[in-house]
This record gives structure tokens, C-alpha cells and sequence, in this order.
DNA sequence: CTACAAATCGTAAAGATTACGATTTACCAA
DNA sequence: TTGGTAAATCGTAATCTTTACGATTTGTAG
């Protein structure tokens, strides 16, 4: 994914490139990752945005096209705790982490990754991969009290 | 939890301890966790386990009984990708993370934790926990192959 | 405009986890 | 040793997320 991309005309582009078709329903679906751009939303957020002007949606539908985007690289992907699972618009190539709010599912980039500071011995272990996320509230969560219950998040 | 909590007598002394009973079907949870001390184990792994001994055991029973467990801090759960939970032997008191095996679910214990490096404004951002694993095979899982057909974990 | 493959529908299955009233059991006290 | 009582368990089914699939619709190249 080229830096940058994040207009429905760019994403709809990359798509079409990689030679899958433009349907109003795939168009629901990535404006509503545009309008929520910092933000993690569940599959059933999507599901409920677009039974708005498809009132037919179906599940399969919601849930091949979110496996589309991800593969696309256009949306990111973060096991949620206990609960489902959620997804936001990619925020670049270059590889990171987030800050994640647990009120609202807001999230910030975070700099710098801690694999740099692991040493792992590739002869004892092979990594494939790792998992860095923090979780709290953002300050308008916090300060609307929904930061005070103890959170979601075991 | 004092630190090398690891033996039956010592997991059901402390049940007893917070006011639990000690129950045939308890005993046989704590023996397979500790049977596999280093490693993750699935709901469906302990729920095999204690069928062997006890066929008509309930899947109430076994959530109920992790959950206990966990909230004594005598085990340790991990959200393991799309799959199931997974539950390993707490390994003490001291805040550590994992390498993890996505074959046989073997793990071994980090050294260091990310936090430490991380630099989070406070008054921006409340953080309530977080999370990190390395994932990938080890040497065992490695050699028989099983680290070859690109691995389970997104 | 036509044809074909991609996309979607409608419905239901799969798998993990939780719920709950009825029953059994561990354990304290007499 | 024996009851009594609350905890633990059973059996069964519901819930929730995600996936599957044959039939149907639709985007798009030619």
C-alpha cells in the first residue's frame, strides 16, 4: 500500500487494480472506515452501517469483504480481548503499534517497536511474529467517566 | 501468589485458603497444568483430559473452574489469534511476558517488558494494561516441520 | 447489448462460551 | 458418625461471532 491512501477514490482504485469489481456496498463499508479514520470498529458496526442503505445485507457479505480489505492491506486487524474482533483503516506501510482506547476504540500510533530491544536466539526460536498493544482511555473517555468501571479488557 | 506455587498440594492449600472446596474435578484440571507446566493449554484440552476421568463432566464445569483458576492468579490466560483461549501455569508473581510456540504451544519467558521503553503521557492517555507476545516455533516444532506451512497466527 | 465470473443473498452450520434450574457433593459442626 | 447447608456440578440449551454454500443477482469487459 502506497503512504497516503486513504480516500474512497484511492482505496476503490487499488481495488479495481488488483481486479475486484466497485459495488455500492463495498463503498458503504470503506466510507465508514473513512469517517471513523483513527477508530476500531467491529464487524457489527460495519454489518449495522450498511444494513442502513442495504437493508439486506448479509453476513457473509460484511465478513468477505473485511477479509478483502484486510488483504488488501487497507484495513488493520486487532484481536480484541475476549471480544470480537475489530478493524480500522490502515494507517501506513511502515510497520507500528497503537494506543488503544478501551471507551471508544480510538487509538494513536505508537514510535518505535519493542522487538528492537528483544534478543531472541533465532537457532532456539523462530519468530514469526509478535503482538504489542496498550490499552487504557483517551482523555475524553476518561473524563466522561467511562474510564472509571474498571474496563472491559481482563 | 507466592512464588513457586507449583505443586497440587500447594494450588489446592491456597483454594482452600480463599474459601473453595477441593473437588475430585478440580484436582484433575490442576494436574494436567501442572503435568504441562511450560505450556498453553485450550478449554478443549482440559475438558479431554478430565472426561478421561470423569465422562459425564460438564463444559460449565470446566469454564467455571478456569475462571476460578485464573482469578487466583494460579493460571495465566492468552487470547490466541481467531482460536480458542488458551491457559498456561501461572509462573509467578513478577510481571513477565511470553515467547510462544504455535505448534505445540511451549513457552518461554521474556526477559524485560516493552513499558519500559514506552514513553505515554499520562494526562493524554490513562493506560490500564497491556499486551505483548512473540510468536513462532520452537527448535522441536521447527525440525519435524511443523514450522514450515506458514503458521496459524495472522 | 451480452455473457460470464464475481459478488451477494438467505439460511443455516460450526465452534467457543455462558446460562440456569435441578441435583449432587464437600465440609463444617454437632 | 451424621446431618445440614452452601458450593459445585450436571444436562441441556441459548448466545454470539464467524463461516459455509447453493441459488441468484450484478458489475464489467468485449
Amino acid at each position: 500500500m502506497k503512504a497516503g491512501m486513504n480516500s474512497e477514490q484511492e482505496i476503490l482504485e487499488q481495488l479495481k487494480e488488483s481486479g475486484h469489481r466497485f459495488t455500492g456496498k463495498r463503498k458503504e463499508v470503506i466510507d465508514l472506515f473513512i469517517e471513523y479514520k483513527d477508530r476500531y470498529l467491529t464487524a457489527k458496526d460495519v454489518y449495522e452501517h450498511v444494513e442502513k442503505v442495504y437493508p439486506s445485507i448479509s453476513h457473509d457479505t460484511i465478513y468477505r469483504t473485511l477479509a478483502l480489505l484486510e488483504q488488501e492491506h487497507l484495513i488493520e486487524e486487532l484481536e480484541y480481548g475476549d471480544e470480537a474482533c475489530r478493524y480500522r483503516l490502515s494507517c501506513g506501510p511502515e510497520h507500528h503499534h497503537h494506543l488503544v482506547c478501551l471507551g471508544c476504540g480510538a487509538t494513536k500510533v505508537l514510535h518505535g517497536c519493542p522487538m528492537e530491544f528483544m534478543e531472541i536466539d533465532q537457532e532456539d526460536f523462530t519468530v514469526v511474529n509478535h503482538r504489542f498493544e496498550i490499552f487504557g482511555y483517551c482523555s475524553t473517555c476518561r473524563l466522561s467517566g467511562r474510564g472509571q468501571e474498571g474496563g472491559g479488557q481482563k
